[in-house]
RNA sequence: GCGGGCGUGGCGAAACGGUAGACGCAGCGGACUCAAAAUCCGCCGUAGCAAUACGUGUCGGUUCGAGUCCGACCGCCCGCACCA
């Protein structure tokens, strides 16, 4: 029997057309069947789809088209996170506008999404940049300015002076912007904020209720919003020596424990103690501006010298009225952190402690390991900073810390000053609250009118969208919008008078923290979202399962479950607070690197690879020059080490792709793409497809089930519904590698089946056995290689798609053997096996390993002290 | 510095505390072919003719039994990083 070689670039086209046609991946919001929302993060628009999209889309896809089978009213949208810089950056460089090199590479990559057969619902397409999405975007905001969990203030930022731009920190290189070279500033400006911080203990709470999340991630989150337990304490200063308008100098503190080894205090250059004092001494001031000027790379922060400036301030020890320190400025203090002040314990400190040998200050061990000797224990160039006992600490000597935590902070809750406690219980947070503000053009814009009479007023909800004007120039540098007046200049909603827009533009991480939401119901031009569609017992959210990147590990997944408390704070959610219900982290796409004897890297297609034995050479397809192999890393266009998926869609099909990078590595580790992988996932296509036709004309049309099989046609049955059970399971778990295999298992055993067979026309029993096999394992193979399941699902005679096929149901019967054997061992080293029935008892399986000749033998001649029967196991002899 | 993860054949990897290496890739041998490709069959941790012994980074521990659990160490990767 010949059958034709299965040829991807007919088939693949034609599948897409007639899903299209029937609209099978359209989803209505009033389906009655259970939902399944299944979401991967959806993509920037950067022109090209690359391996990391095909990997993250392809494994959505076969949960969006399990779920359909398994009988889920499944929601499998697509958008495009289509705002950002690289759009400004284009338009500047290429002369281009934004919009149109935005919208051009919408549409180029939508095509290149489509070629790889995803079942996706595209009615509901969403692009962040289009006025129809910010419009509410711009409403939400509003509505959170309402309810308070919006803040304009004062922030320090890295300001760029040449391109008259805010930057982030890693476009700080050096000290220097990246693109003008100009050395960065610290700059105090006026920003947007959303109130984030609002939520601290809900973010940090709610992170326990996420079980089919990653661990991984939600420590991070965890470390991140960073919660520490303390006491805020307020230190007299002594009059002689405060600047005017000071007497006290409150500090944050977790280690109160250690207040009888303090021999310091330092203020944040910005304090305004600080300042005051740097008001009269001009040495103190050049040496805040010095700290000011310093770099904000983590590099510079990390080498930094631990410098201090003695103010001449005295600040009086709250336990000991005759005991004063030293205040001084230091670098090495935040402002933004607790009040921006510190007692120094250079004992319990390492920072601490550094700074203290610079400046000759005393250093007292307070706290020594239990075991320690108080007389002897002393510090050298390390703090003990574990917690330990109490010693030269007055009182608190002898106490563990957490027992002096709390002798200390009763003590000071209980002492007054000023008719107040001179301390307080304090829980602080590390999570800053989130600044939104952007002085870019492709962005949505902050709809707010600056009025030099009413200040920040809202833009009038009629008056949305503040829509972007699109006739824009970026020959000068800094945001264009801040020089377009037209659109800048506008009348103040509430008095009338001349007003400006401000012209900042949002963070694009704002559009992509609710677009989850406005996929539920993406037509509704009234609101953001449609209550009855968004969450609830009627609606879409959470997404079961959301799947992306770990790089979004803190930014994007922190800011949607902000996002989703703040939406349902002013009504634009019912009850949802978590947005997603389940997330997996999928692995990156890597590629050796190759070069050649400049060092210049060369594309994988302009290599070729020669194998002889265990050796692998390589060199270049038209020079025939020698190439170095070099580390497997990242494809990233730089390194040069990428694989077009258009290409390999063109020569081997949209299945192919699909299956190799769910193939062989876990989901959530890196895959390695190779050659050889991609050419041995397109040889199974093929086999796949021969091995179906030779199925559908050994079993012929389907016929009833017999009522007895024979041993051949059983064990054939046995191992499809013990694979289809594993694929069950492992689809459910995402282990995709492993469903691939179960797929081998269930191909090698029916080519086997098929090899055993003595005649060309099978008796029933084994054409219904061969039948069956073949459309669970086309099933099976239909999530991930749909287009080929269609085609065999049409070959094999099946009625309909597969796409719209239920799940076939796995026959409890099967899945159990009457017989089984067991590993035997003797003292746990394996030495025999023994074959019994299923429903053997013990005493059965006792028997037949006492008898068995290598048992005996392995025993020498002990005798056997018990037997330990692991049911369906194992069996260990110890003797 | 703090926090977390991972170390298994030539490679990617499997393995509820229960037969280590399923499945794939590469390689080797064979069949078919004038030949090649494709396909099919077989082999494929190390040593050994074999029986067998040894093998999951290293060293110890718990257990009838450890890749898996516990402790220490070595190595690699990731995240955060002057957070008081």
């Amino acid at each position: 029997m010949t059958t034709e070689r299965y040829n991807p670039k007919d088939v693949e086209p034609r599948w897409r057309q007639a899903w299209d046609q029937q609209e099978l991946y359209r989803t209505r919001n009033d389906d009655p069947r259970p939902k399944y929302y299944v979401l991967e993060m959806f993509p920037y628009p950067s022109g090209r789809v690359h391996m990391g999209h095909v990997r993250n889309y392809t494994m959505g896809d076969v949960v969006a088209r399990y779920k359909r089978a398994r009988g889920f009213n499944v929601l499998h949208p697509m958008g495009w996170d289509a705002f950002g810089l690289p759009a400004e950056n284009a338009a500047r460089d290429n002369k281009v506008n934004p919009r149109d090199w935005t919208y051009a590479n919408i549409a180029s990559m939508k095509g290149q999404l489509k070629s790889m057969g995803l079942s996706l619902d595209w009615s509901r397409e969403i692009a962040t940049c289009d006025a129809s999405y910010y419009r509410h975007q711009q409403a939400m905001f509003l509505d959170f300015w309402k309810a308070g969990l919006v803040e304009r203030k004062s922030a320090k930022v890295n300001w760029d002076p040449v391109d008259m731009t805010v930057l982030a920190n890693e476009q700080v290189i050096d000290g220097k912007g990246w693109r003008s070279g100009a050395e960065v500033e610290q700059r105090d400006l006026t920003q947007w904020f959303f109130k984030i911080t609002r939520f601290s203990q809900e973010l940090l709470d709610g992170l326990d209720g996420l079980e089919r999340w990653p661990d991984k991630v939600k420590l991070m989150q965890r470390n991140w919003i960073g919660r520490s337990e303390g006491l805020m304490l307020r230190w007299a200063l002594t009059a002689q020596s405060a600047p005017d308008g000071f007497t006290e100098l409150e500090i944050y503190t977790t280690r109160p424990d250690t207040l009888f080894g303090a021999s310091f205090m330092a203020v944040a250059p910005d304090h305004p103690l600080a300042r005051a004092a740097a008001a009269s001494n001009p040495a103190l001031a050049d040496f805040c501006e010095m700290c000011r000027r310093m770099g904000t790379s983590a590099a510079e922060i990390e080498t930094a010298e631990k410098l201090g400036f003695d103010t001449g301030v005295r600040a009086v020890h709250p336990l000991d009225p005759e005991w004063t320190l030293p205040v001084y400025v230091a670098n090495f203090i935040l402002m933004d952190y607790g009040t921006g002040a510190i007692f120094g314990c250079p004992s319990g400190d390492q920072r601490d402690l550094d700074f203290a040998r610079k400046y000759a200050l005393p250093v007292i061990p307070v706290v020594m390991p239990a075991d320690a000797d108080a007389a002897t224990f002393a510090i050298a160039d390390t703090a003990f900073t574990d917690d330990g006992v109490m010693i030269n600490s007055r009182f608190l000597d002898g106490m563990k810390s957490d027992v002096a935590f709390e002798a200390v902070t009763q003590r000071l809750e209980m002492a007054m000053s000023g008719g107040r406690p001179v301390a307080q219980r304090k829980v602080n947070f590390r999570l800053r609250d989130w600044l939104i503000s952007r002085q870019r053009y492709w962005g949505c814009p902050i709809p707010v009118i600056h009025c030099d009479d009413c200040g920040a007023v809202p833009v009038p909800r009629h008056q949305l969208p503040v829509e972007l004007p699109s006739d824009v120039s970026f020959d000068r540098p800094g945001n264009p919008l801040d020089h377009h007046p037209a659109w800048k200049h506008c009348d103040c909603p509430q008095c009338g008078k001349p007003a400006r827009r401000e012209t900042d533009t949002m963070d694009t991480f704002v559009d992509s923290s609710w677009y989850f939401a406005r996929f539920t119901d993406p037509a509704n031009e009234s609101a953001p979202t449609t209550l009855s569609a968004v969450d609830g017992p009627s609606g879409w959210l959470p997404v079961h399962q959301y799947i992306g990147g770990v790089e979004h590990a803190i930014l994007h997944l922190l800011y949607s479950r902000f996002f989703a408390r703040a939406m349902k704070a002013t009504g634009h959610l019912n009850t949802v607070e978590e947005p997603f219900e389940g997330l997996f982290t999928q692995g990156m796409v890597v590629h050796e690197t190759y070069r050649d004897v400049s060092g210049a890297f060369v594309l994988p297609s302009d290599v070729r690879i020669d194998v002889s034995g265990p050796n692998r050479n390589a060199v270049h397809v038209e020079t025939g020059a020698a190439i170095e192999i070099g580390p497997i890393e990242k494809m990233s266009k730089s390194k040069k080490n990428v694989v077009d998926p258009d290409e390999i869609i063109a020569s081997y099909g949209a299945d192919t792709a699909r299956w190799f990078v769910l193939s062989d590595s876990p989901p959530d580790r890196d895959v390695i793409w190779t050659e050889d992988g991609v050419q041995g996932a397109s040889r199974f296509v093929q086999r796949l497809w021969r091995l179906v036709n030779e199925i559908a004309v050994l079993a012929g049309p389907s016929l009833e089930k017999p009522a007895v099989f024979d041993e051949a046609a059983l064990g054939l049955r046995r191992v499809t519904h013990k694979s289809l059970q594993s694929v069950e399971t492992d689809l459910e778990r995402l282990a995709f590698n492993r469903c691939v295999a179960h797929v081998y298992t269930l191909a090698n055993q029916i080519s086997k089946s098929i090899d055993a067979m003595t005649t060309d026309q099978p008796d029933a029993d084994m054409r219904f056995a061969l039948r069956e096999a073949g459309q669970i394992l086309v099933q099976m193979v239909a999530p991930m290689m749909p287009h080929l399941g269609e085609e065999c699902w049409r070959a094999l005679g099946c009625e309909g798609m597969v796409a719209s096929a239920a799940w076939p149901s796995t026959d409890a019967a099967l899945l159990v053997d009457d017989t089984i054997t067991l590993p035997v061992q003797v003292n746990g080293k394996k030495r025999a096996d023994v074959t019994v029935p299923a429903d053997a008892n013990n005493a059965t399986i006792e028997a037949s390993v006492r008898g068995l000749e290598t048992v005996i033998r392995a025993l020498e001649g002990r005798d056997i002290r018990k037997i330990i029967i692991v049911p369906r196991r194992i069996v260990n002899v110890v003797g």
